[in-house]
DNA sequence: AAGCTTTCCGCAAAGCTTTGCGTTAATAAA
DNA sequence: TTTATTAACGCAAAGCTTTGCGGAAAGCTT
């Protein structure tokens, strides 16, 4: 092995030295990163080796390989990550569209995601459609701009259109669907069994007397609103109870048109003595509604919802409510994802989970009528 | 100009002819991303050419110019942001920790964060420390690792050690705390005025005739809770109420010991007539567990707490609550961050944002005594 | 016609890694 | 002693951009 002094330095130019001087510097200071060069040079041996001794190649002596680790523990070297991305191809990026962030549904999701996603290396950007079709389709150009390897995401609630996602599909790029899925699209998704879910809420409503019970439901596109329509027509027969077409209102997913979805329906003719939100927003908008007008919770109204554990145990009374398995789907979500990417192309896996009816106080009354 | 012919290929080898092909059949089909090499082979100019034509730079003629940006555009070209992170030394990521994503004070901190990064064209890139010091360590390490420009982070209530915060600053990387803070450490920060906001509430229980008020607090070390026992014992001296060392009570931070600190309140010789939490989590599980002893809110026992507008309205009696401006500490925390990255250097400014006290059913006795 | 400007591009390096292959020097074999 | 091995490294290319500088061709001046 050549020993080379510290100081023989393999001067081209005045410039190239004073580079070598500044980056051992940079090196020495532990300012920014140290490069594989960095070590080369203050080694005098060549980057080519260092990268090998890091990985204990057999072309590289053990002192030498010894040497060199020491070194880069020392300057705690870590490999630059866009240089690895530039030559693998790969960003390690997973992007993720969710229709807003700070949702305890979505935010769980992601939290779910994440956990895969680190196990395997892999780091998550999150983008927020704000329920809106335009920023989601941005939001697809966007990620796609700063290379993700892939997507995975929460359709707004105003998308029917998915030539956005179409593309992706065709370049063969990851795409998995959560919750508010595309039924036209073969990708795989991850849902809940929404149709399961509210037969078992109109059997526990029937169960406790109601008889008139309502559905505020989202957009008629969405396969969150037809699944839970479905399973409320279902439950209905199954349970012999009757349908009432001004019984199932529809809104938009925001918290106001919810509101006053609830009043329309507390306004009619006969009111509800039962309602079932179809999510979060939707259940907790409701609850405010019904009290406004001075009923009470469960005894005039029965109120069910669509949330976390966390929301229906604080409010009063306490909701009862289909729990989503949110942390799973996140990592189901993600699962489905790196499959994608181990098979290297596209498949269909619909997983559907199942929910569950926590019943808490806001459904069962007092006195059965 | 040279006129190619668009199959004159510098073949230098068979590999280089198959690659040749291979790259044209993808940019034509569109599969991943086009570069700049990809566009220059196919139109037989050089990359450089390419690459200044985009930008119109004079070099090139007008028609060559208005040739490359149409297949630009065809191809949807997009630059590499790796090449470029590579080239300009940034990767134009943003690193933030906090110490849970799911809590609404987080994700929506977040989404004040990120809406600022955004406008600059910074991703961000989120760790949860899970209020775990080991995991925040961790996290400063992985963070650095992917090779972000700076940390926005907001501590875990376990740390009280700052190594890992100071060799970010030795190395002039950009450090912005947020909420939690390090008060040792010179860094921009961006808190709450808690003094300040807890002297109100102070002011108002005393209004409502409350004369025993207790504080459900947080570790001793943080700023957080520091700052709230000093408007503590101000607001009580200036209301002329007494100190009553058994009516402040800590816990950590979790749900299961704000319930156990809760607990002993009540169980204390004389209870509290009002009580006061350092947080959401505090404050709900307080509320949870005053219900439980069959005590009326805010008849028997005042609450108020520090929360968000959603949950806040959301239980029932609707919570008195000191609300933060969560996206506008989170747009203040972005704005410092960039700041140090246009100074180019460390600098101090610790920005102090007003709380509002919203007064809501908790807090406000029917029957002043 | 010879020399000088422009105009318009291409070359190459830098930023960081990995890796096939070539290159030394030394050791083993003949 | 000469040739064949082997051990231990270094070179260079690729992945994608940007940009200073060099260069060829064309146009222009006397």
């Amino acid at each position: 092995m050549p020993i080379r002094e510290f100081f023989v330095i393999p001067a081209r130019s005045y410039l190239k030295i004073t580079k070598f001087v500044e980056n051992l510097w940079i090196s020495y200071m532990g300012k920014r990163h140290v490069s594989l060069k960095d070590m080369a040079s203050e080694l005098g041996v060549s980057i080519s080796t260092v990268s090998r001794a890091l990985k204990n190649h057999p072309d590289i002596s053990p002192e030498l390989s010894a040497r060199i680790q020491k070194l880069a523990i020392e300057r705690n070297y870590s490999p630059n990550p866009l240089a690895m991305g530039l030559l693998r191809q790969q960003t390690k990026m997973i992007g993720i569209i969710v229709p807003d962030i700070v949702t305890h549904f979505f935010a769980s999701i992601i939290a779910g995601i994440e956990s895969v996603a680190a196990e395997k290396g892999y780091y998550i950007v999150i983008a927020s459609s704000n329920e809106s079709y335009q920023k989601e389709v941005e939001s697809v150009k966007n990620l796609l701009k700063t290379r993700v390897e892939g997507l995975i995401v929460c359709l707004s609630q105003e998308t029917k259109e998915f030539g956005h996602f179409e593309s992706l599909i065709n370049n063969e790029m990851p795409l998995v669907f959560f919750d508010r899925i595309c039924e036209s699209l073969e990708t795989p998704s991850v849902t809940v069994d929404g149709v399961e879910a509210v037969r078992n809420i109109i059997r526990h409503f029937k169960e406790n007397g109601c008889k008139r019970i309502a559905y505020i439901s989202g957009p008629s596109y969405l396969n969150i609103s037809k699944n839970r329509k479905e399973g409320y027509l279902k439950g209905l027969k199954e349970s012999g109870l009757k349908f009432y077409p001004e019984m199932l209102v529809q809104c938009d997913l925001s918290a106001k048109d919810a509101t006053l979805a609830t009043r329309k329906l507390l306004n009619s003719q006969a009111k509800p003595d039962a309602i079932f939100g179809i999510n979060d927003t939707v259940a907790f908008a409701a609850m405010k509604e019904i009290k406004k007008h001075g009923l009470k919770i469960p005894d005039d109204i029965a109120l069910i919802g669509f949330t976390d554990e966390f929301h229906s145990t604080v409010v009063d009374p306490a909701l009862t409510s289909v729990t989503h398995p949110t942390i799973q789907m996140g990592e189901e979500s993600a699962r489905l994802f790196f499959k994608w990417i181990e098979i290297g192309t596209s498949f269909t896996e619909r997983v559907v989970l199942p929910t569950e009816l926590v019943i808490r106080e806001s459904s069962v009354k007092s006195t059965p009528s």
